[in-house]
RNA sequence: GGGCGACUAGCUCAGUGGUUAGAGCGCUCCCCUCACACGGGAGAGGUCCAAGGUUCAAGUCCUUGGUCGCCCA
């Protein structure tokens, strides 16, 4: 038993130590005998990003996950926490070919698989830095089922899935207005589209109408897709323009002629409520020009150049061309005016390139049908959404759902797996989900060979990759084994919970339950096709009805429960963002701290539905914490050397599993009073912890824990008991050791889901069962009967308010803190007389005085200091020391808060509808309260007489 | 434009209709007392954003307004 205690807690060594030790162990791998007996929780990983390295959100959602799992583990539930890795498409890709770029190489130069491979390479060697990083920080992850995204299994889950969604008519393809990142290269989603407001201009430009000498003005916020205009749009019933519909325009610089149009959803109101519409480059002039079958014109390139359809502007970048545009009409005469113009811009969340909205084609997935069973099972209560306001926001985009873009123009991912017939243009599915290994990786095995349309052989495979977000929607039933029917699947899914940043909650949250609904029942029903003749026609859209009579709702589910935790803010309230370099970085704070204190400090901070902002301060008195509770613990092997040289007692006999299972002990020759009151204690703090807990009020557990650690167990207990502990007398300083000790392991275990590294070295620096690995793997204390003691805590908190009734006197009386001084006691409950006459040695020690002498007499305050309650008074006389002005002025402040409280009670208990309608409880109470106060009050101003 | 959240001690935040609204940090005073100065003891500090309303009872529920932040369009 190693005794060498350091004075202070240094975490470092003991963090690496143990964070080895736990992943070499594999300390946290969930068995599964498959039986699939007694409780189970289970919690998907919201896999990080393999790009990436912690930061401090991530922190804060594994330190809140790790918590729990840790927790319910301790409950003895067969516990899963799965980890994992996406691949993160658009990061990655951008990660190698900013790596490339410094040799001047591009993507394009290496073809498609020599990048690939280049990317694998750079996974092997610097990707998934954060599983180094979460082991290090502890979290207790069953690392033996690691996933990817990419990895064979889950290839084929993607692919699987496709198969299944596709034949289903859920995933189609086609030419519509997609969100197009110039930077990237590829089409994005529209949660992927950041909206900003910014100042920029509306430029007003006349079109000469043709055959009259009028113009027709139209504002227009982005005047380079002009070149691309296919009409000009005014409202039916706008009185302006009545005699301009059906006519046409010249449109300048590209010396068109295009008609002017008549549509309702023009605004009136806006610009001169003539619009130009460019169906080729804005959303709504998409939908108009279906409408009135317009042509669409792409006048840009992939990456934001002008193209050969923009005439004299082919070449030119979008900016420069507008800046060109600007002047040539200008020069024309053809700019009426400008004004500033407030609107809104979307950038690529990724790289925050300027989004140009194009047509393009690209595949989508159906979102209705597979929304409307979600919103169901949210609002059915299948899945409970904390906290409760995100429910409703989960709904509503439900409810407002667009179909989803999953297509990207990127090299890394899941290759779409659909072959275009080069004859006739049919699109062949894949003949199954099979997978196939080429260089260790996977890719689509079941490749059609024949066009079963026109019988071509000269198929090939779609180019695009599908939307990260697509393989992360799968995986709390890809990572267990799906579409096979696994042991790992029927034990642990659904999975319990789902902890996630509420800004992912679309993203992710949203899109797992409406793939999971439609997905995860099937188990046995792979789509596969025995022959490629047999390729199934597109189904009608299945109703979500038909969806739901498929699958079970209830077993189907990601998760039972989805907690939406809160963002980490910097200082100033804003997101943390890396590239603005306001990120803080987890591993420095830990360095500097403790991952210990890292960890207690944001579970304090994490209240449901709060954000929250960063301070230094607070991971100080998070230290500070640990560092108490390490000095506890030194406390008690320190003076236990000194028991054992003096007494021969030994830590075998005072903490021993089986001795510590039977504390309290009481104390030969006294009430154990103390040591009832800690027990008492620790079963209160052991049941708010876990009710909180189950709540998500990691706040509330951390801070009812912190309460009971310092304030109860140090600032109390240890006092207290400290002579008790260096008894002369063997069978009492038996009896308090063997208290104090399994009060101290109980509370290790309480704190070990928050604290883990700090619990796990003193738990293991006493005595354990034989072959005990890890207090991880003990139990959460529960609140046991032989703690329950509602009486030992009202008497505690008596002695402990005549303690600090005393500490008061002694420091308003500015009495040395070394002397002695004796004190007179009295109260006219003679309960409370007993009560301090068998607990005079500590009360006199720990209000250091010299005698403590009890009567029932009332005590005549004249030349001392007097502190009342309601019931008992006490007095110290000290010379002349009291300050009379003082202490009248503190009666009186007193005296008036307690009159104000007495009248206030006096009113509600004289008003008849609160006594009638209240509950008794109440009122009783209130009378009890009212009482207590009166006479506290009488006593004050009798003192305050006696002094004026 | 629609929705959500916040506003409580100097700061950062708890507060689940019911006793005198709490914590940590900071501040003031005293103490390096034999686990801990990352410590111990004692204290000061609040018209709970504003105004109405519901209720026997409002920091808490409702309405309106203000300031700040976020999401969706």
């Amino acid at each position: 038993m190693p005794r060498e205690i350091p004075k202070a807690y240094e975490p470092q060594e003991i963090e690496q130590r143990w964070a080895k030790t736990w992943f070499d162990e594999k300390l946290c791998r969930a068995e599964n005998s498959g039986d699939g007996s007694g409780r189970t929780f289970s919690i998907a990983l919201p896999p990080p990003n393999v790009t990436g390295s912690i930061h401090i959100g991530h922190m804060l959602e594994h330190t809140q996950i790790d918590t729990l799992v840790r927790w319910h583990r301790m409950r003895g539930e067969r516990t899963l926490w799965l980890p994992g890795m996406d691949h993160a498409g658009i990061a990655t890709q951008f990660v190698v070919e900013r790596m490339l770029a410094k040799e001047g190489i591009k993507r394009q130069d290496l073809g498609r698989e020599e990048f690939e491979r280049r990317v694998w390479k750079w996974k092997a060697e610097s990707g998934g830095v954060i599983k180094e990083q979460m082991i290090r920080l502890g979290a207790s992850c069953d690392w033996t089922r690691e996933r990817f995204t990419l990895e064979p299994a889950l290839y084929r889950a993607v692919l699987e899935a496709f198969l299944r969604l596709y034949r289903d008519g859920l995933i189609y393809r086609g030419r519509y207005m997609v969100n197009w990142c110039p930077r990237c290269l590829t089409a994005i989603s529209d949660l992927e589209v950041v909206h900003n407001e910014r100042v920029g201009n509306l430029w007003y430009i006349r079109y000469p109408v043709a055959g009259t000498k009028e113009h027709l003005i139209v504002a227009t916020t982005r005047p380079e897709t002009m070149l691309g205009d296919t009409a000009v749009a005014v409202h039916p019933d706008d009185e302006r323009y009545q005699h301009l519909i059906a006519k046409k325009v010249l449109l300048p610089l590209m010396h068109r002629e295009i008609p002017i149009i008549a549509d309702a959803s023009v605004d009136r109101a806006f610009g001169t409520g003539a619009v130009k519409i460019t169906p080729a480059h804005d959303p709504n002039d998409f939908e108009m020009g279906k409408r009135h079958n317009l042509p669409q014109i792409d006048v840009m390139t992939d990456d934001a150049h002008m193209n050969e359809a923009a005439g004299p502007y082919a070449g030119l970048e979008r900016f420069v061309a507008r800046a060109r545009i600007i002047a040539d009409l200008e020069k024309l005469g053809l700019l009426e005016k400008v004004t500033e113009h407030t609107h809104s811009v979307g950038t690529c969340d990724r790289c925050k390139a300027i989004v140009e909205p194009r047509v393009s084609t690209q595949w989508f997935m159906k979102m209705k049908p597979l929304a409307e069973p979600a919103a169901k099972v949210v609002l059915d209560g299948l899945i409970e959404v904390v906290p409760d306001n995100q429910r409703a926001i989960l709904l509503q985009w439900f409810e407002n759902i667009r179909d989803w873009c999953i297509s990207r123009q990127l090299w890394w991912g899941h290759r779409i797996p659909i072959w275009h017939c080069a004859d006739c243009k049919e699109m062949v599915p894949a003949l199954d989900s099979r997978v196939e290994i080429v260089e260790g990786h996977a890719r689509a095995a079941g490749v059609p060979t024949k066009c079963p349309k026109c019988g071509g052989g000269k198929l090939t495979q779609d180019k695009d990759v599908l939307d990260t977000w697509f393989s992360s929607g799968l995986w709390p039933f890809s990572t267990l084994g799906w579409p096979d029917d696994t042991d790992d699947l029927r034990t642990y899914y659904p999975t319990s919970l789902l902890i996630s940043g509420y800004d992912i909650l679309f993203f992710w949250d949203a899109r797992m339950i409406m793939m999971s609904l439609p997905l995860s029942g099937n188990r046995f029903e792979p789509a596969e096709v025995s022959d490629a003749s047999a390729v199934p026609q597109k189904k009608e859209t299945p109703s979500s009805a038909s969806l739901k009579s498929a699958n079970d709702p209830a077993s189907t589910i990601p998760f039972r429960r989805l907690y939406l935790h809160s963002l980490v803010r910097t200082a100033e309230g804003a997101k943390m963002s890396k590239t603005k370099g306001t990120g803080v970085d987890p591993l420095e704070l830990t360095q500097k701290f403790g991952t210990d204190a890292l960890r207690y400090m944001l579970a304090s901070m994490a209240a449901p539905g709060t954000d929250i902002i960063l301070s230094e301060d607070r991971i100080l008195g998070a230290r500070a914490f640990a560092n108490k509770i390490w000095n506890a613990a030194r406390f008690l092997f320190v003076n236990l050397e000194k028991a054992e040289a003096a007494a021969g007692i030994t830590l075998e006999e005072l903490a021993a599993p089986e001795i510590r299972a039977k504390a309290p002990y009481a104390i030969p020759g006294e009430d154990g009073l103390i040591h009832r009151w800690i027990f008492a204690r620790l079963a209160a703090v052991s049941e708010q912890a876990s009710r909180a807990l189950q709540d998500f009020r990691f706040h509330e557990a951390s801070q009812a824990i912190y309460q009971f650690f310092w304030g109860d167990f140090c600032d109390w207990y240890i006092e207290w008991v400290k002579p008790q502990l260096a008894s002369p007398d063997r069978a009492v300083a038996v009896a308090a050791w063997r208290n104090i000790f399994a009060a101290l392991e109980a509370a290790l275990r309480l704190l070990h889901p928050i604290m883990p590294f700090l619990t796990e070295e003193l738990w293991h620096r006493l005595p354990q069962p034989e072959g005990a690995r890890s207090i991880a793997l003990d139990k959460f204390p529960e609140p046991r009967s032989n703690w329950i003691d509602a009486p030992a805590e009202k008497e505690f908190a008596s002695l402990q308010e005549i303690i600090t009734a005393a500490r008061n006197i002694r420091s308003e009386m500015k009495i040395d803190q070394k002397r002695k001084i004796p004190a007179d006691f009295s109260s006219s409950d003679s309960a409370i007389r007993k009560l301090a006459e068998q607990n005079a040695e500590p009360l006199a020690r720990l209000a250091t005085l010299s005698a403590l002498n009890i009567s029932s007499n009332r005590l005549d305050g004249a030349g001392a200091a007097v502190r009342s309650t309601s019931q008992f008074d006490l007095r110290i006389a000290y010379g002349d020391a009291i300050d009379k002005d003082v202490e009248i002025a503190r009666l009186r402040k007193e005296i008036d808060r307690l009159a104000k409280d007495i009248a206030s009670k006096q009113s509600r208990l004289a008003d008849e509808t609160f006594i009638s309608k209240a509950p008794a409880k109440i009122v009783e109470d209130l009378r009890a309260t009212l009482a207590s106060r009166q006479i506290e009050h009488q006593k004050l101003l009798d003192r305050l007489h006696q002094l004026e």
